[in-house]
RNA sequence: GCCAGUGUAGCUCAACGGUAGAGCGGCUGAUUUGUAAUCAGCAGGUUGUGGGUUCGAAUCCCACCGCUGGCUCCA
């Protein structure tokens, strides 16, 4: 039998049954076989040296390190490797294997030491073994083996989690790999030989559950990350320093923008002056932005009755996550979400046609718990402000008010320069109400989103019980998404609240709800800023604006005179009249990452002008005070990313 | 909550069984300075908390508390 490979130059090549993806190369060209990782087969990640399958015509294309697919072959060779090194050092008998797999920036592997704690100093040991496997070059090589012929060998091995594995693998027969003493069930692929692995570094040690619950064993985990190029793995180290040097919980009480204080308020940041200010200007903005779009504003209670929490069904879905007081008897909750509220208020209401679309909208402090060991800065709080808003609407709205909140939400995000994706999730197996409407709320959603030429991904089945729902992902400057607006549907709630609106036919409708956060929560928005601008906040949100710094203490007066008109044109300024040299006050100043620094001596006092530096070291030397101003409230003016004075 | 690491002045860190120290920051004074650190002095710590070992503990042991990294990415 001959097979017939189409490969992706659209060209075809007819090879003997039984050869193996390296025949192809060889036949195609030396090199190539010598530079081959493996092969793409039908879509799937083939060993080099696995015979390729039994069908008359297969897509086929060689993978080289060039191709993204590298990295698969790479990391989960990767992985055997480290787990053959820990099983070297630590004896066969007493390390019983996990899971090995690749993730998104390298691999993992899980393992069962017998008591036996690996620390971090012991990577250093595991990762020399791991260098000596990779030159010995043992030949990888893989096998299949019934179900129960494999669940003898791992007996004999005594690998008993992965006996547990292949029990649950539906196929009949299962695969394994083999580099030189080391045996693993796995799925693959596999480079050729340990030989081909490459730039790798191990970078940490924790702990992790048996397949992620926490009613099973813990197991220990190492991770790793590793490239097919050196340059790749440098600039991921770097990429991880990077991160490291923005994080928010460093660089935020720096900045005097916040603290933490885990002894008083667990996961409830406390926010400074500074952190105020910058909040205030992201709500300002949310706030002219809404009442352009036709939102009225409300403040609903932080605490109410627990009557209102069973009927809204969290009494029986979320209590886990309440938070609860007592007094005279009654049980209030404080809320850890506002529609609640909302519908209190609508319901207070009697609503027209003609009123809807209603639309609420709250920046609602909601407390949820979460589990201390959780906590995470800014990022993951047990206390936030949501931007909330629920939209009361027909179902024949939805299309037009999610198009609306999408635009909006396009609109809130433009001055950050972040870029997005969306994902819209679908009716999940278990959920409320009848498939028509859930038909006809999804198809209103991908139109909205369609009309607005936006691009998204389908999660078929990932959307709430009481709706289809729509997730934004905005990426920050070093390209980590970040989950922050959601957009969903809801025909629960106003089922369990038996909320009504009066049609034109004189007969009581239900409305459908519409929950939506852009921000998603005003403290992690924050958070991501900091990150993203690493402190140096656009001039729309500095806490600082500008600094004036006077040379010399007889230059003070002058100093003051154009701090106040700054002041006067609404400009956030200071005046440093330290007793210090003008390069102690700029290196001060920088470190605060303040836009603008407006330096003046006897020539600026003379000529009523300051000198400008810019936070980016940029010198521009003296100018007229009108000038300076105009540009600075031209650039908060329209939230400009960067100083009018740079290109 | 669980696993591992970690906890010394406001911050960054030293001392690793023998009297707790430095730099930065703060305060005071001198200096009057031209674009990323002028000099001097002063204040600041029951070494996370509690217990134990020891003649003696920041240091060794135990418990608790906090913090950090993980606990989803299914051979």
């Amino acid at each position: 039998m001959i097979v017939r490979l189409k490969l992706p130059d659209g060209s075809y090549v007819e090879i003997e049954n039984g050869s193996t993806p390296e025949d192809v190369a060889k036949s195609i060209s030396e090199s190539l076989a010598k530079r081959a990782f493996g092969a793409v087969v039908d879509g799937q990640l083939w060993d080099l040296k696995r015979p390729l399958p039994q069908k008359d015509e297969v897509e086929f294309r060689v993978v080289t390190e060039k191709d993204p697919e590298a990295l698969e072959f790479l990391r989960h060779t990767m992985a055997h490797i480290m787990a053959q090194a820990v099983m070297r050092i630590y004896g066969k008998d007493k390390v019983k294997l996990g899971i090995g797999p690749t993730i998104e920036n390298g691999f993992y592997y899980d393992f069962d030491l017998d008591g036996v704690k690996i620390t971090e100093d012991d990577l250093n040991r595991i990762e020399e073994e791991m260098k000596k496997i990779i030159e010995e070059d043992l030949e990888i090589e893989r096998f299949e083996l019934p179900k129960d012929e494999a669940i003898k060998l791992m007996e004999k091995e005594n690998q008993t989690y992965k006996i547990e594995l292949i029990k649950e693998i539906p196929d009949d027969k299962v695969s394994f790999y083999k580099q030189g003493e080391f045996l693993d069930l796995c799925r693959g692929p596999h480079l050729p030989s340990t030989g081909y692995a490459r730039y790798f570094k191990l970078l940490s040690v924790s702990g992790a559950y048996w397949r992620g619950d926490e009613r099973n064993p813990m197991l220990q985990r190492i991770y790793g990350t590793a490239f097919t190029k050196k340059s790749d793995l440098e600039a991921h180290l770097k990429f991880v320093e990077e991160a490291k040097r923005r994080d928010h919980r460093k660089i935020g009480p720096q900045l005097g923008l916040f603290t933490l204080h885990p002894d008083v308020a667990p996961g409830l940041p406390f926010f400074h002056p500074k952190g105020v200010i910058v909040l205030n200007e992201l709500i300002e903005f949310w706030r002219k932005l809404h009442k352009e779009w036709g939102y009225q504003e409300i403040m609903t209670p932080l605490i109410m009755h627990e009557r209102l929490w069973h009927q809204s069904g969290h009494w029986d879905h979320y209590k886990e996550n309440m938070y609860f007081t007592e007094k005279e008897n009654q049980i209030y909750a404080v809320k850890p979400m506002n529609c609640p509220g909302h519908i209190v208020i609508y319901k207070s209401m009697s609503v027209s046609y003609r009123d809807l679309p209603l639309r609420f909208s709250e920046l609602g402090k909601v407390h949820r718990y979460e589990r201390s060991g959780v906590l995470h800065g800014l990022f993951r709080v047990r206390g936030f402000t949501q931007d909330d808003a629920h939209i009361f609407c027909t179902v024949e709205q939805i299309e037009d008010e999610v198009r609306g909140v999408a635009e909006l939400t396009h609109q809130l995000y433009s001055p950050f320069g972040f870029e997005y994706f969306v994902e819209l999730s679908t009716m999940p197996e278990d959920h409320m109400g009848d498939e028509e409407t859930w038909e006809k709320a999804t198809n209103a959603l991908k139109r909205a989103l369609d009309s607005m030429g936006l691009e998204y991904r389908i999660n078929e089945g990932e959307g709430a019980f009481y709706g289809p729902k729509i997730d934004y992902h905005i990426r920050d400057c070093l390209g980590r998404p970040w989950q922050c607006a959601t957009i969903q549907l809801d025909f629960m709630m106003p089922e369990r609240f038996d909320l009504k609106y009066m049609g034109p036919d004189n007969v009581e409708h239900r409305p459908v709800m519409i929950h939506r956060a852009l921000y998603g929560s005003l403290e992690r928005f924050l958070g991501i800023l900091i990150e993203h601008f690493e402190g140096a906040f656009p001039t729309w949100l500095a806490p600082v604006q500008a600094r004036v710094i006077p040379i010399a203490d007889r230059h003070n007066e002058y100093a003051e005179k154009v701090r106040k008109t700054l002041e006067t044109h609404g400009i956030r300024v200071d005046v440093d009249t330290k007793s210090h040299t003008t390069s102690y006050k700029v290196r001060a100043a920088q470190l605060e990452k303040i836009p603008y620094m407006l330096v003046v001596g006897d020539k600026e006092m003379e000529t009523g002008t300051v000198a400008v530096r810019l936070r980016s070291g940029k010198d521009l030397k003296q100018m007229p005070l009108e000038k300076v101003i105009s540009a600075i409230k031209e650039e908060i003016d329209k939230k400009l990313l960067h100083s009018v004075f740079e290109e």
